[in-house]
DNA sequence: AATGCGGGGAC
DNA sequence: GTCCCAGCATT
Protein backbone atom coordinates (compact mmCIF):
# COMPACT_ATOMS: atom_id res chain seq x y z
CA UNK A 1 0.00 0.00 0.00
CA UNK A 2 1.33 3.64 -0.86
CA UNK A 3 1.24 6.76 1.00
CA UNK A 4 -1.74 7.87 -0.60
CA UNK A 5 -3.49 4.61 -0.01
CA UNK A 6 -2.57 4.81 3.81
CA UNK A 7 -3.08 8.12 4.17
CA UNK A 8 -7.00 7.94 3.01
CA UNK A 9 -6.72 4.58 4.79
CA UNK A 10 -6.36 6.82 7.92
CA UNK A 11 -8.62 9.39 7.11
CA UNK A 12 -11.39 6.66 6.87
CA UNK A 13 -10.30 4.92 10.14
CA UNK A 14 -10.58 8.38 12.49
CA UNK A 15 -13.55 10.18 10.90
CA UNK A 16 -15.84 6.97 11.27
CA UNK A 17 -14.66 6.38 14.95
CA UNK A 18 -15.27 10.23 15.13
CA UNK A 19 -18.82 9.56 13.73
CA UNK A 20 -19.61 6.80 16.37
CA UNK A 21 -17.72 8.74 19.50
CA UNK A 22 -17.98 12.11 19.25
CA UNK A 23 -18.41 13.85 22.28
CA UNK A 24 -21.52 16.03 22.63
CA UNK A 25 -20.58 19.36 23.28
CA UNK A 26 -22.73 22.37 23.75
CA UNK A 27 -20.60 24.93 21.27
CA UNK A 28 -21.02 21.88 18.74
CA UNK A 29 -24.56 22.50 18.00
CA UNK A 30 -25.42 23.38 14.81
CA UNK A 31 -28.75 25.27 12.71
CA UNK A 32 -30.80 24.19 10.24
CA UNK A 33 -28.66 24.71 7.53
CA UNK A 34 -26.02 22.48 9.76
CA UNK A 35 -24.30 25.52 10.55
CA UNK A 36 -22.17 26.50 13.79
CA UNK A 37 -22.74 29.74 15.37
CA UNK A 38 -19.49 31.24 14.81
CA UNK A 39 -19.50 33.72 17.96
CA UNK A 40 -19.91 30.52 19.99
CA UNK A 41 -17.51 28.70 18.49
CA UNK A 42 -15.34 31.41 18.81
CA UNK A 43 -16.10 31.58 23.24
CA UNK A 44 -15.41 28.01 23.03
CA UNK A 45 -12.13 28.18 21.90
CA UNK A 46 -10.77 31.44 23.44
CA UNK A 47 -12.12 29.27 26.98
CA UNK A 48 -10.47 25.78 25.93
CA UNK A 49 -7.26 27.46 25.59
CA UNK A 50 -4.87 25.26 28.43
CA UNK A 51 -8.51 24.84 29.83
CA UNK A 52 -9.63 21.41 30.22
CA UNK A 53 -13.38 20.71 28.83
CA UNK A 54 -14.87 19.89 31.54
CA UNK A 55 -13.76 22.86 32.99
CA UNK A 56 -14.49 25.05 29.85
CA UNK A 57 -18.06 23.62 29.63
CA UNK A 58 -19.13 25.44 32.98
CA UNK A 59 -17.95 29.10 32.17
CA UNK A 60 -19.17 28.46 28.45
CA UNK A 61 -22.67 27.84 29.39
CA UNK A 62 -23.11 30.68 31.62
CA UNK A 63 -21.06 32.68 29.65
CA UNK A 64 -23.13 32.76 26.20
CA UNK A 65 -26.30 33.06 28.30
CA UNK A 66 -24.71 36.19 30.13
CA UNK A 67 -23.23 37.68 27.07
CA UNK A 68 -25.26 35.53 24.06
CA UNK A 69 -23.97 37.57 20.90
CA UNK A 70 -20.50 39.83 19.54
CA UNK A 71 -23.02 43.06 19.91
CA UNK A 72 -23.99 41.97 23.32
CA UNK A 73 -19.99 41.21 24.47
CA UNK A 74 -19.13 44.44 22.74
CA UNK A 75 -21.70 46.36 24.79
CA UNK A 76 -21.00 45.16 28.04
CA UNK A 77 -18.29 46.55 30.65
CA UNK A 78 -15.23 44.93 30.65
CA UNK A 79 -15.41 44.35 34.68
CA UNK A 80 -18.73 42.34 33.87
CA UNK A 81 -16.44 39.90 31.41
CA UNK A 82 -13.75 39.60 34.23
CA UNK A 83 -17.07 38.74 36.95
CA UNK A 84 -17.81 36.10 34.21
CA UNK A 85 -14.66 34.62 33.92
CA UNK A 86 -14.08 34.77 37.90
CA UNK A 87 -11.96 31.81 38.32
CA UNK A 88 -11.26 30.40 34.74
CA UNK A 89 -7.22 32.20 34.70
CA UNK A 90 -5.65 33.49 32.45
CA UNK A 91 -7.34 36.58 32.54
CA UNK A 92 -5.95 37.98 29.10
CA UNK A 93 -8.64 35.98 27.59
CA UNK A 94 -11.21 38.30 28.32
CA UNK A 95 -9.76 41.13 28.09
CA UNK A 96 -8.71 40.13 24.43
CA UNK A 97 -12.61 38.63 23.70
CA UNK A 98 -13.86 41.71 25.10
CA UNK A 99 -11.65 44.14 22.98
CA UNK A 100 -11.88 41.66 19.83
CA UNK A 101 -15.68 41.77 20.42
CA UNK A 102 -15.59 45.42 20.41
CA UNK A 103 -13.53 45.48 16.60
CA UNK A 104 -15.99 42.70 15.53
CA UNK A 105 -19.13 45.10 16.19
CA UNK A 106 -17.53 47.68 14.58
CA UNK A 107 -16.12 46.36 11.87
CA UNK A 108 -17.92 42.73 11.21
CA UNK A 109 -16.78 39.02 11.78
CA UNK A 110 -14.20 37.75 9.64
CA UNK A 111 -14.68 34.45 7.73
CA UNK A 112 -10.97 33.23 6.96
CA UNK A 113 -8.44 32.11 8.93
CA UNK A 114 -6.22 35.41 8.10
CA UNK A 115 -9.26 37.18 9.31
CA UNK A 116 -9.12 36.10 12.68
CA UNK A 117 -5.89 35.77 12.98
CA UNK A 118 -5.46 39.48 13.09
CA UNK A 119 -7.46 39.51 16.53
CA UNK A 120 -6.47 39.76 19.53
CA UNK A 121 -6.45 36.73 21.68
CA UNK A 122 -6.32 34.66 18.60
CA UNK A 123 -3.44 32.48 17.44
CA UNK A 124 -2.79 30.35 14.71
CA UNK A 125 -4.51 27.33 16.76
CA UNK A 126 -7.94 29.31 17.68
CA UNK A 127 -7.71 31.29 13.93
CA UNK A 128 -7.52 27.48 12.62
CA UNK A 129 -10.33 26.06 14.68
CA UNK A 130 -12.80 28.83 13.78
CA UNK A 131 -12.08 28.53 10.41
CA UNK A 132 -12.33 25.19 10.40
CA UNK A 133 -15.45 24.58 11.97
CA UNK A 134 -17.54 27.08 11.43
CA UNK A 135 -16.48 28.53 8.08
CA UNK A 136 -15.13 25.03 6.41
CA UNK A 137 -11.84 26.39 5.48
CA UNK A 138 -8.84 23.67 5.29
CA UNK A 139 -6.51 24.64 8.58
CA UNK A 140 -5.19 22.18 10.52
CA UNK A 141 -5.14 22.55 14.27
CA UNK A 142 -2.17 22.30 16.39
CA UNK A 143 -2.89 22.17 19.91
CA UNK A 144 -1.75 20.13 22.71
CA UNK A 145 -3.82 16.74 21.99
CA UNK A 146 -2.83 16.85 18.30
CA UNK A 147 0.93 16.91 19.37
CA UNK A 148 0.90 13.81 21.30
CA UNK A 149 -1.50 12.04 19.07
CA UNK A 150 0.95 12.61 16.14
CA UNK A 151 3.80 11.78 18.41
CA UNK A 152 2.95 8.99 18.85
CA UNK A 153 1.73 8.33 15.32
CA UNK A 154 5.11 8.57 13.87
CA UNK A 155 7.22 8.05 17.19
CA UNK A 156 8.65 11.23 17.48
CA UNK A 157 9.48 11.92 21.08
CA UNK A 158 10.30 15.45 20.71
CA UNK A 159 8.78 16.97 18.05
CA UNK A 160 8.78 20.26 17.61
CA UNK A 161 5.94 22.78 16.76
CA UNK A 162 6.86 23.28 13.24
CA UNK A 163 6.90 19.45 12.71
CA UNK A 164 3.60 19.14 14.52
CA UNK A 165 2.38 21.63 12.35
CA UNK A 166 3.57 20.07 8.84
CA UNK A 167 2.44 16.37 10.33
CA UNK A 168 -1.41 18.18 11.18
CA UNK A 169 -1.17 20.01 7.80
CA UNK A 170 -0.58 16.47 5.68
CA UNK A 171 -3.23 14.52 7.30
CA UNK A 172 -6.05 17.04 7.71
CA UNK A 173 -9.09 15.63 5.37
CA UNK A 174 -9.58 18.56 2.76
CA UNK A 175 -13.11 17.09 2.41
CA UNK A 176 -14.18 17.44 6.54
CA UNK A 177 -11.54 19.64 7.64
CA UNK A 178 -13.90 20.69 11.37
CA UNK A 179 -14.48 17.05 11.47
CA UNK A 180 -10.90 16.14 11.58
CA UNK A 181 -9.76 18.69 13.79
CA UNK A 182 -11.95 17.85 15.99
CA UNK A 183 -11.99 13.50 15.52
CA UNK A 184 -7.87 14.10 16.28
CA UNK A 185 -8.66 16.25 19.50
CA UNK A 186 -11.70 14.01 20.75
CA UNK A 187 -8.75 11.35 19.90
CA UNK A 188 -6.26 12.88 21.96
CA UNK A 189 -8.68 13.86 24.94
CA UNK A 190 -10.87 10.13 25.46
CA UNK A 191 -8.56 7.84 24.27
CA UNK A 192 -4.58 8.41 23.43
CA UNK A 193 -4.62 9.81 27.14
CA UNK A 194 -0.72 11.32 28.00
CA UNK A 195 -0.67 8.18 31.34
CA UNK A 196 -2.76 5.91 30.31
CA UNK A 197 -3.24 5.59 26.40
CA UNK A 198 -6.34 3.34 25.70
CA UNK A 199 -5.14 1.64 22.36
CA UNK A 200 -7.47 -1.19 22.76
CA UNK A 201 -10.26 1.46 21.78
CA UNK A 202 -8.24 3.34 18.99
CA UNK A 203 -8.92 3.35 15.51
CA UNK A 204 -5.38 3.88 14.69
CA UNK A 205 -3.26 1.32 16.36
CA UNK A 206 -2.71 -0.35 12.83
CA UNK A 207 -0.57 2.49 11.54
CA UNK A 208 0.58 3.72 14.93
CA UNK A 209 4.44 3.50 15.07
CA UNK A 210 4.47 3.81 19.28
CA UNK A 211 1.91 1.43 19.52
CA UNK A 212 4.18 -1.11 17.55
CA UNK A 213 6.74 -0.08 19.51
CA UNK A 214 5.30 -1.32 22.88
CA UNK A 215 5.41 1.23 24.85
CA UNK A 216 3.46 4.58 23.46
CA UNK A 217 3.03 6.14 26.50
CA UNK A 218 6.82 6.94 26.64
CA UNK A 219 5.37 9.38 23.45
CA UNK A 220 6.40 12.43 24.07
CA UNK A 221 8.66 12.92 26.38
CA UNK A 222 7.76 15.24 29.31
CA UNK A 223 8.65 18.82 28.39
CA UNK A 224 10.57 20.24 31.23
CA UNK A 225 9.31 22.09 34.50
CA UNK A 226 8.54 25.40 34.76
CA UNK A 227 10.34 26.66 37.62
CA UNK A 228 8.84 27.64 40.25
CA UNK A 229 9.43 30.95 42.03
CA UNK A 230 8.70 31.35 45.97
CA UNK A 231 7.32 34.33 46.35
CA UNK A 232 6.06 36.01 50.40
CA UNK A 233 3.35 38.97 50.25
CA UNK A 234 0.98 40.82 52.92
CA UNK A 235 -2.12 42.23 51.91
CA UNK A 236 -4.22 44.14 53.78
CA UNK A 237 -7.91 43.84 55.05
CA UNK A 238 -9.66 46.87 55.89
CA UNK A 239 -13.54 46.14 56.03
CA UNK A 240 -14.97 42.56 56.52
CA UNK A 241 -15.09 40.12 53.89
CA UNK A 242 -18.38 41.01 52.48
CA UNK A 243 -17.77 44.68 52.27
CA UNK A 244 -13.90 45.59 52.23
CA UNK A 245 -11.30 48.40 50.34
CA UNK A 246 -10.34 46.65 46.84
CA UNK A 247 -7.72 47.87 44.24
CA UNK A 248 -7.67 47.19 41.14
CA UNK A 249 -4.83 45.22 39.99
CA UNK A 250 -2.96 46.61 36.76
CA UNK A 251 -0.37 45.12 34.58
CA UNK A 252 -0.54 41.09 33.16
CA UNK A 253 -0.72 39.48 36.45
CA UNK A 254 -4.31 38.92 37.64
CA UNK A 255 -4.58 42.52 35.18
CA UNK A 256 -7.90 44.59 35.65
CA UNK A 257 -9.44 41.65 38.34
CA UNK A 258 -9.95 43.50 41.96
CA UNK A 259 -7.93 42.33 45.16
CA UNK A 260 -7.05 43.18 48.52
CA UNK A 261 -4.35 45.76 48.53
CA UNK A 262 -1.01 43.68 48.56
CA UNK A 263 2.49 44.30 48.44
CA UNK A 264 5.21 41.81 47.64
CA UNK A 265 7.89 41.09 50.20
CA UNK A 266 8.13 40.01 53.80
CA UNK A 267 6.18 40.85 56.89
CA UNK A 268 9.13 43.31 58.01
CA UNK A 269 9.28 44.98 54.62
CA UNK A 270 5.92 44.57 53.34
CA UNK A 271 3.60 45.49 56.22
CA UNK A 272 5.36 48.88 56.70
CA UNK A 273 5.11 49.76 53.39
CA UNK A 274 1.25 48.86 52.76
CA UNK A 275 0.30 50.61 56.29
CA UNK A 276 1.74 54.11 54.86
CA UNK A 277 0.73 54.10 51.64
CA UNK A 278 -3.22 53.28 53.30
CA UNK A 279 -2.64 55.59 56.09
CA UNK A 280 -3.90 52.41 57.96
CA UNK A 281 -2.66 51.29 61.33
CA UNK A 282 -3.23 48.75 63.95
CA UNK A 283 -2.65 45.48 61.78
CA UNK A 284 -3.90 42.41 63.15
CA UNK A 285 -2.35 39.05 61.76
CA UNK A 286 -5.78 37.60 60.44
CA UNK A 287 -3.71 34.27 58.81
CA UNK A 288 -2.09 32.63 55.83
CA UNK A 289 -2.48 31.34 52.66
CA UNK A 290 -0.60 29.71 50.41
CA UNK A 291 -1.47 30.04 46.31
CA UNK A 292 0.34 28.35 43.70
CA UNK A 293 -0.01 29.62 40.26
CA UNK A 294 2.06 27.13 38.10
CA UNK A 295 5.17 29.72 37.82
CA UNK A 296 5.10 30.79 41.62
CA UNK A 297 4.26 29.63 44.86
CA UNK A 298 2.39 33.00 46.74
CA UNK A 299 2.99 33.05 50.60
CA UNK A 300 0.48 35.94 51.61
CA UNK A 301 0.19 37.43 55.24
CA UNK A 302 -3.25 38.80 55.85
CA UNK A 303 -3.51 41.78 57.80
CA UNK A 304 -6.93 43.42 59.17
CA UNK A 305 -6.33 46.93 59.91
CA UNK A 306 -8.19 50.56 60.79
CA UNK A 307 -8.17 53.12 57.92
CA UNK A 308 -10.77 55.54 56.29
CA UNK A 309 -10.45 54.07 52.68
CA UNK A 310 -14.01 53.35 51.18
CA UNK A 311 -15.45 49.86 51.05
CA UNK A 312 -16.46 48.05 47.98
CA UNK A 313 -19.38 44.92 47.72
CA UNK A 314 -16.86 41.72 47.44
CA UNK A 315 -19.10 40.04 45.78
CA UNK A 316 -19.88 42.79 42.70
CA UNK A 317 -16.04 42.37 41.85
CA UNK A 318 -13.99 40.08 39.90
CA UNK A 319 -11.52 38.57 42.18
CA UNK A 320 -8.70 36.10 41.46
CA UNK A 321 -8.75 32.91 43.41
CA UNK A 322 -5.92 34.21 45.78
CA UNK A 323 -8.19 36.78 47.59
CA UNK A 324 -11.19 34.52 47.74
CA UNK A 325 -9.15 32.78 50.12
CA UNK A 326 -7.53 35.62 51.81
CA UNK A 327 -11.48 36.98 52.30
CA UNK A 328 -11.76 33.53 53.49
CA UNK A 329 -9.87 34.15 56.34
CA UNK A 330 -12.59 35.98 57.61
CA UNK A 331 -15.82 34.16 57.54
CA UNK A 332 -19.20 36.14 56.74
CA UNK A 333 -20.92 34.31 59.38
CA UNK A 334 -17.84 35.20 61.90
CA UNK A 335 -17.32 38.97 61.20
CA UNK A 336 -19.92 39.97 63.98
CA UNK A 337 -17.58 38.07 66.71
CA UNK A 338 -14.09 39.13 65.11
CA UNK A 339 -14.73 42.56 63.26
CA UNK A 340 -12.93 45.24 64.75
CA UNK A 341 -14.73 48.29 63.39
C1' DA B 1 13.21 29.68 21.19
C1' DA B 2 11.92 31.16 26.08
C1' DT B 3 9.13 33.05 29.31
C1' DG B 4 4.91 34.89 31.68
C1' DC B 5 0.32 34.03 32.31
C1' DG B 6 -4.32 30.66 36.48
C1' DG B 7 -6.31 27.21 38.17
C1' DG B 8 -7.59 22.62 38.63
C1' DG B 9 -7.95 17.50 37.18
C1' DA B 10 -5.87 13.07 37.39
C1' DC B 11 -2.50 10.33 39.31
C1' DG C 1 4.45 15.90 44.83
C1' DT C 2 4.04 15.06 39.18
C1' DC C 3 2.31 16.32 34.31
C1' DC C 4 -1.08 18.18 31.66
C1' DC C 5 -4.86 21.02 29.76
C1' DA C 6 -8.79 22.68 22.19
C1' DG C 7 -2.45 28.62 23.56
C1' DC C 8 -1.26 33.56 23.07
C1' DA C 9 1.67 37.66 23.51
C1' DT C 10 5.97 39.31 24.20
C1' DT C 11 10.86 39.28 24.09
Amino acid sequence: MDGSAQLKKLRAALLTWFDRSARDLPWRMVDAAGKRDPYRVWVSEILLQQTQVVRGRIYFEHFVEQFPSVEALAAAPLEDVLKAWEGCGYYARARNLHKAAARMAAEGMPMTYVGWLALPGVGPYTAAAISSLAYGEARAVNDGNVRRVLSRLHAEAQPTAVWVQQQADTLLDPQRPGDWNEALMDLGATVCLPKTPNCPACPLTEQCAAFQSGTPKLYPLPKPAAKVRAVEAVALLIGDAECAYLEQRGGTLLGGLYGLPLEEGSIQTALPRLLERLSAHSPQLLGTVSHSMTHRQITLHVYAAQASQERQQVAQRPLSRLDHKALGLLPPQGAAQVRLL
